[in-house]
DNA sequence: TCTAATTCTTGACTCAGTCCACAATCGGGC
DNA sequence: GCCCGATTGTGGACTGAGTCAAGAATTAGA
């Protein structure tokens, strides 16, 4: 839905030229990454490996492992770990959204942030911190679990 | 700071009490847990363990996972896990505080909820879930890390 | 005090993630 | 288009947090 203001980048952008603005090298595994986390938001580490490897036909879990870092470093994916859950990779970026997990399944749905700006919400105290993100997560029962669960 | 608002159990709580009001059985090892979380807040399962076996002597570590789950459970104490660091725990519950973690030396402070009640924040869209609390965790640098990062 | 149910101990095991040394690949200069 | 140094990827061993399971010890109600 494109609307009056127009995003800084161009509509589509290519990944490899992505990888080369950011300063980093364009290989096929870290480009396979990239699909792979654009394909499936909220991914874990091994989900992405599978991914990547039905993809590009095979891939080190090191590959994978660097690949997802060095992208969350440089911003292009980020990086969420709710409790009791491995970490997970998504490649919506830059809009400061949040997160809704379901305590009984486990399953996470993006939810617009009210704010839009990052962080969103202001400590009460910032104890001397410099604060540069406010990550919440909702935590509750998704409609499947609840009507399972009493 | 006492309020016209009192709160709904006594000053102060015999632990033992506190188990028993709360169905569990009262074990030496859970009452060590339960002092070493409020002796240590924001401390990993190793960290407790260690308190704890200095407490009493000896325990197995799954004794201290066992009470640390049912605590949790119980809602006697509340479990905390920020990125790419294993699970802390803290006695400090009800009042649905949030935490301030440093990117760079992790280490974690309190922070009361500007709202106070819980959940404190609504999601823009609960997409049908039932959510029954808001985890904030807000991202930055200490004041110490500060002056020595870049 | 006795007894059933709950809890703790011990030790093996899983899973996510990391370390390391060597091989392969990328891309800027010729 | 080819070379070469720097960056990445591979394979395999390893670590640390947490879990599983079977039997021993403890708790609490009769």
């Amino acid at each position: 839905m494109p609307g009056p203001s127009a995003q800084s980048h161009p509509v589509v952008v290519d990944p490899a030229q992505l990888l080369r603005d950011t300063g980093l090298q364009v290989t096929a595994q870290r480009l396979a990454v990239l699909r792979a986390v654009t394909a499936s938001p909220h991914g874990t580490a091994d989900e992405v490996e599978a991914l990547v490897r039905a993809d590009i036909g095979a891939v080190s879990r090191q590959a994978v492992y660097d690949a997802l870092a060095i992208l969350g470093d440089k911003g292009l994916i980020r990086r969420i770990q709710p409790s009791r859950s491995s970490a997970r990779f998504e490649s919506r970026v830059g809009d400061n959204h949040h997160h809704l997990v379901c305590r009984a399944c486990g399953i996470t749905v993006d939810v617009d942030c009210a704010v839009g700006e990052r962080p969103c919400l202001h400590a009460s105290d910032d104890h001397g911190f410099v604060i540069d993100e406010a990550e919440v997560i909702y935590w509750g029962l998704c409609p499947a679990c609840r009507t399972i669960e009493p």
